[in-house]
DNA sequence: TGTGAAATTGAAAAGCGTTTTCAATTCGCC
DNA sequence: GGCGAATTGAAAACGCTTTTCAATTTCACA
């Protein structure tokens, strides 16, 4: 879906609840949805400074939670104590992150298996799955070759 | 291991690093080898207090962050917004967690077919795997059952 | 196109779990 | 017992996030 779409999706969002469209929330979801995913608050709030420094640190935490409410945004929260969010395309399903410890990349999997076979634990020890939190941590083949340490998230989810 | 024996480890750990041995880190690491494990800070503390009430919030803080540097503590961030500390047993491998929403019942598992799931994404994906983080959600059977929303935590590892 | 109630904003303060600071106390080797 | 180093509790600081509040902006309606 393009940034564009996502964003009359918001304003529609918006519509519905009561809620006003202001240029800052236009601003900050421009931005969000036009970037790669797995932002930090830090990382977004940066980029929309350079679009327009008028926006405040508070803004970009309101609209990121409205954003999460209306089911456009999924908060993360890794091994490095600060939420990351990533937008949700409406046909992507639940995914899962690996990611390397060296470079920082984050790369979306989803596995058939990994589904059923959680599925089939949780069902032995008594419990019915809702949602669940997986995430690999190791070393990238580009890190281990030696090679640049610069991708920091690669895009799209890679099905297995 | 018994309580005792984790106590001893623990003393020789503390002289192996020509830290000193008090009366607090004896009764915050008592308690804590103690209790059924997934434990807060929080929780401990309360737990310790009881105990010996002189204890501060810092020193338990400090007791768990030596645990953890001893090998003799894990610690996990479930989806609560706090750390939670677990014993750990030393012929105790790798497990994960399944937990319930309703009663926050957390019950441990080990899955050779996870295990190696996990390595074969992974690999797939050009990563060599060191950790994982594997939490399920659910409800568990005594909550769907209507039946007592009691325990916090059930002992052991299963291994499936 | 103007008006006004309600929503939104930025900056600063507060919150929350955790860590650090610091003066006072305790430990343990001589 | 005496002394230097480690440890302690209380309070302050921390990093990330949320809330507060007065000022500004939006937008439904006139």
């Amino acid at each position: 879906m393009s940034v564009r779409a996502r964003m009359r999706r918001f304003e529609q969002a918006l519509r519905e609840r009561g809620l006003k469209s202001t240029a800052q929330r236009d601003d900050i979801t421009r931005v969000f949805f036009g970037a790669e995913g797995h932002l930090s608050v830090e990382e977004l709030y940066a980029a929309v400074r350079r679009v327009n420094p008028r926006v405040g640190y508070a803004t970009v935490y309101r609209t990121l939670k409205l954003l999460k409410e209306c089911g456009l945004a999924a908060e993360r929260h890794f091994d490095d104590g600060q939420a990351r969010y990533e937008p949700v395309e409406d046909d992507q399903q639940q995914h899962d992150h690996i990611i390397c410890e060296r470079c920082g990349k984050i790369v979306e999997f989803a596995s058939q298996e990994l589904e059923r076979l959680q599925e089939r634990i949780g069902r032995f020890l008594g419990f019915v799955v809702g949602r669940h939190r997986i995430e690999l941590y190791g070393i990238c083949a580009e890190c281990r070759e030696g090679r640049r340490r610069r991708p920091r998230s690669e895009h799209g989810v890679h099905r297995l």
